[in-house]
Parts: C-alpha cells; structure tokens; sequence
DNA sequence: CCTTTGCTTGACACTGTGTAAATTGACATG
DNA sequence: CATGTCAATTTACACAGTGTCAAGCAAAGG
C-alpha cells in the first residue's frame, strides 16, 4: 500500500536483492531491515510477509535488468532452431541474475504456499517460452517425431530449470558460457529431427 | 546407540518412512514419535536429531527394496548402450520409492549441514552410476566425442535427478514408463555418436 | 534388593515469522 | 497556530518446531 513513499520501499527491496543475492545467506527479515537502516517491523508496513517482499524484490529485479528488451531477441525469432539457441542463451544469462531470488524462492516453497504459487507462475511463463520455441520447430517440420508438442515443451523446460541449472554450474563447474553451450546442443540433438541436424 | 532393542528402533524407523512417504506431509519429530507409539524425546534417544533419523530411515528404505539386488543386472551389463538403458531403468523404478524421503532431505538442505552432506552423498553414488554408463559408453568408441567422461557424465547425473524426475513425472504428469523411455532415448540421442544411433 | 536400561513426563531455550499497542516526529491543511 | 495524518519506532508477545535437561517410573537381571 501507500507507494507514495518510495525511498524507503526501494531501499528495503534494495537490500533485499542485495542480501538474497549475496553468497551461503539464510536471509531473515531482520537482516533485510537492518540492511536498509529500518526496523523489522517497518519492513511488514510495506510487505505484507517474506512472501510479498521477495515476490516485490523478483520483479524489482527484472525491470531493473529490463527483462522485455532481454526477451526481444527471442520474441523477433521466426526461426525455430534460431528461437531455440536464443532461448537458451537469454535464460543461461538470466539465471545467475536470479540465483539468489530463485534459492530463497525454493527454500520458502516447502512451507509457504504463497511463495509457491509466487514462483510457480514465473516457472510458468518459463514454460511458455520454452512451447513457443517447440512450436516454431514444429511448425517448420523440424521437430523430431518422437516428441509431442506438450513432451517436448515438459522437457526443454526441465533443461532449463533453476535446479538442472545450479547442478551443473554451481555443483560441477561448468561455466556460464559451457551451460549455454551445451544446452543449445543438446537441445538440437534431442529435439530437431535426425535429418534436420548439422547447419 | 544401544542396537540391541531393535523393536523401538525399528518402530520408529518404520513410522518414519511411512510419514514421509505419505502425501503432502511436512512430517515434524512430533508426529514421527506419535506414528510409532513413542514419546518425542524417545527418538533422540535412539536418533542424535532430524538428520540422523532420515539418514537412517533412508538406508533402512535401501535394505527394505535390497537396493543391491536391483543394481545388479546393471552391474552386470558390458555393453555401454545396455548398461545405460538398465541404470535408467533402474532408478526410474526407484526414484518413487524414495520420493517423499528425498523431497525430505530437500527441504532440510538449505539450514541443515548435515542433512545436505548426507544428501549429497547418496547423490555422489548416482554420479558415480553415471560415470559408470559413460566410461562404458566411451570404452567401446560409441560416446559423441562433443562430451567428455566428464561433462557426458554431469549432464546425464543432472538428468536424473530428483529434481528433474519430479518436475516430469509430478508436475508434468508423466507415468514412470513415460519418464523412462523418454530418459533413455534422450540420453542414446545425446550422447551416442551419430552413426552409432539406431538399433 | 539394588542397579541399570528404556522410556515417560514436563519444562525450557532458541530461532524465526508475524501481530499488536503505544509513542514520536514530520508534515500538511484548516 | 492547531489539528490530523502518516511513517516509523520501540517493546512485547504468540506460535511453531527443534533440541536439551532433569526427575521419575517400571521392568529385567545380577
């Protein structure tokens, strides 16, 4: 409520991208309202719960990246092939962007259903980028027939998960740029027809 | 301690599996003790804490199912192809047994250091598995040389994660068959050289 | 009979989220 | 100038869940 009053709204989701963001952080509400030189209690005058604040900071995160021109790209894409690989390559650079938010986010799930239903809609949208990339394949003739249109979307989606995501990179090593890479290729190899493949 | 007086023990190791496994269950000590007939404290006599009692409860679900016994026909195989189709198999038939224990030891990773070393441990032996499928693959020639043992066995111990199982098979509502067959045909495309595909 | 073992009951500390009430300080408007 | 409004503060508390501690009880075994 009250969005007239925006310094310290701003500050308070300031810090918190700040402190979610920042490395091996359980971060508690108290260590958000230090961070932005409030008290705890002021934090639940502009967000309602940990729920409200982190959905508040997800999205203050995006318009500060400009998520839509990052999108733009992907969006003008008539290609399939080409709509996959740009996909990917968004997404892969997007994802340590979020990392923080996303770990928080997954934490809170298990018990808090409005965090849930907080990240389940982003996954959601994710979902779609991911249908729209198979479709485009398909409408081409270049999806492997093996897959459905709703198989194939569940799968590239899984590829591109939060979780899949931090297992390779942050568990075994790879490198953002070896992720994309290896995505995109793996990608093709799953999803375009044998006879499509090579470029 | 004290392993002589199995049935309490065993009572609650029983009472901890079936909570867990039961849908939709954030299962605290409280109700663990009351599901085996036990007072709450009578499980810290037997269990140091949470950790302890579900790595505990995960082994005993192991011995339950003879996990060795169900690895077997995979440690037999010789083939690479063959070997990677029987450890897929293998653990697409397991990873609902265990669902609700993993979905618990997933909830407790992010504030519980020892849950998250018993975790990954169980995890590091599905890598291992996997590696084990790869270096086979690789031995006969037939591995993509676009993948390393290496990165050829993080991608496929990612694809079968928990994570990834979960986000098919209960999200996207995928039956354990379909889950198996589009995992083991995702993997042959994958990392199979080209002209080693089809059977 | 006395000790040990296994378990019970009850109380309590700690952490983190969320709620509530009373108060202060700033600012705007009549 | 007086009044009302609003942001933010302090202090306190309720609640859930884990883990600890102490006292006691009952049965088994020397």
């Amino acid at each position: 409520m009250s969005s007239e009053n925006l310094p310290t709204r701003d500050r308070i989701l300031d810090a918190t991208c700040r402190l979610v963001q920042a490395p091996g952080s359980g971060t508690r509400m108290a260590d958000i309202a230090r961070a932005a030189g409030v008290s705890r209690q002021a934090v639940y005058l502009h967000f309602e719960n940990r729920a409200d604040l982190l959905t508040a900071a997800a999205r203050h995160i995006d318009e500060r990246h400009d998520l839509q021109a990052l999108l733009a790209p992907y969006r003008a894409a008539e290609d399939g092939r080409e709509k996959l690989r740009l996909y990917i390559a968004f997404w892969g650079g997007y994802l340590p962007v979020i990392q923080g938010m996303a770990r928080a986010f997954l934490a809170m799930r298990a018990t808090d259903a409005e965090a849930r239903a907080a990240w389940d809609d982003r996954m959601a949208a994710l979902h779609e980028g991911c249908e729209a990339c198979i479709a485009a394949l398909e409408a081409q003739g270049q999806l492997d027939p093996a897959w459905t249109r709703k198989t194939a979307s569940d799968l590239l989606w899984t590829m591109l998960s939060f979780e899949t995501w931090d297992q390779l990179t942050v568990t075994c090593g790879w490198s953002e740029a070896e992720y994309i890479g290896r995505a995109q290729h793996q990608a093709e190899r799953v999803f375009l027809r044998p006879d499509a493949q090579e470029a």
